[in-house]
DNA sequence: TTTCCGAACTTACATATGTGAATGCAGAGA
DNA sequence: TCTCTGCATTCACATATGTAAGTTCGGAAA
């Protein structure tokens, strides 16, 4: 099984047969995890992390009375905690949206990845960095974009980041995330998120049938969304 | 002159004399920046990254409009683009928002620093991490908390991330920020900023007078925001 | 002392988005 | 077929926050 995650790092720079193995080793057997469960606790300590084969999954924060929000989603290839390697402690959870597939790497197999193949660990690096400029944009769209926008740019990042790993067929592709989900992810109400929809719909843009999503019309969506994917590090560069 | 990073890298875990001398020899001679001057450009490439060595300095994102949103306030002891060691591009630039000291870490150095020190490879990139944790609290707070917790929040933020490189006299700290950068860096108006940091007196929260910031009562105030200290990894845990 | 200028602060009004509560709808199971 | 259940959708109304345009204040320069 190749999976996405060596798809997307070999897009960013060449990766080696030797670290194409010690990344190989690093990883245990693949599991299967049912939809809306909970893979990483808030505030756990943990002694692995996750790297999600196939599904999406969502980075969330509680707040003290009850309301959520979600400040990632994964998709198939990402490190869901990579970072809890050197955090030791979570600052967020993380949920299954769907049915998934992942497999654990052992912190002590990292630890002993990182100080033998230096290029290979800052490929892992730039993977938490670009978590880090997917956050800054997420932050632009929320405090400065109109809640439109803010739609449009989550739905841009997410074509642009499925189509990295081949999850996308033409401009379509599969989003198993209900509405309350987004709301949480752009920090609006259902409702409102519901009526934004509605104007993509309405406007061309999209054609948006749960699960699947189609882009009617990228030129305009992403214009809406000042979408310009280099954030994303998904061209070849040496590391 | 002992520096700020030091400081903070010594709170998260051991570092040993030789590590000490390697980063001492990445970094060029510190150099005096005046305020309001754009010490990294959006979208640039850049062959150094830059350690803040005094001052106060904004990563941010332009809108097409001219509007401008804050991603990170950044203070002495920050690194404000070592993820441009591994992105290439910048996805922000970087602003001076008082006179600074600064000082260049160009990547060659860095890279060959990742190449010989797999330890001090980890704390460097934990730094990243945490800017990344930091990121994502911005997001819960302005996804889902009020202007005013919002607020709060930031002034917890800081007030903690200025205590662990020594630059707080008890609960007073000095912020030179005007509300507009504040407004930017929350996503709000000026005048609603205005609204919250009077209302913040008014509660007797705290005393504001810029540049001066005194923190009168600080349970209330992290209640507000519902401030946790951990996801700023000041503590002593080995990497 | 006077002028100037950037920042803080205020006011009046506009609106994007939230809240609470229905209603509709389709798939899963009995 | 019927019921359940989770989700999408709609409605009426409330409000946090934005916009535009001031006024005030205090320090720096002349």
């Amino acid at each position: 099984m190749t999976n996405a995650l060596i798809e997307k790092l070999t897009r960013r720079d060449i990766v080696s047969a030797s670290e194409l193995t010690a990344l190989a080793e690093v990883l245990d057997a693949p599991r299967k995890v049912d939809a809306h469960v909970d893979i990483v606790l808030e505030h756990a300590y943990t002694e692995h992390s996750i790297l999600l084969l196939e599904g999406f999954t969502a980075r969330y924060s509680t707040l003290a009375d009850g309301r959520r929000q979600i400040t990632e989603i994964n998709v198939a290839g990402d490190f869901v905690d990579l970072h809890s390697l050197l955090m030791k402690q979570m600052d967020h959870g993380v949920v299954t949206l769907c049915p998934c597939v992942i497999a654990h790497a052992p912190h002590s197999r990292l630890r002993r990845l990182t100080e033998e193949h230096a290029h290979l660990t800052r490929l892992l690096w730039l993977d938490t960095i670009v978590d880090a400029a997917i956050h800054r944009q997420w932050l632009v769209a929320m405090g400065r974009r109109s809640g439109l926008g803010h739609l449009a740019h989550l739905v841009c990042e997410l074509f642009t980041r499925l189509s990295a790993v081949g999850l996308t067929e033409g401009q379509t592709f599969n989003l198993p995330l209900t509405q309350t989900v987004l709301s949480d992810a752009l920090g609006l109400s259902t409702v409102h998120v519901n009526r934004l929809i509605a104007e993509l719909r309405r406007e061309g843009l999209v054609r948006w049938s749960n699960p699947q999503v189609e882009i009617l019309d990228w030129p305009r969506l992403s214009q809406i969304a000042e979408f310009g994917p280099t954030y994303l590090r998904l061209h070849s560069q040496p590391v």
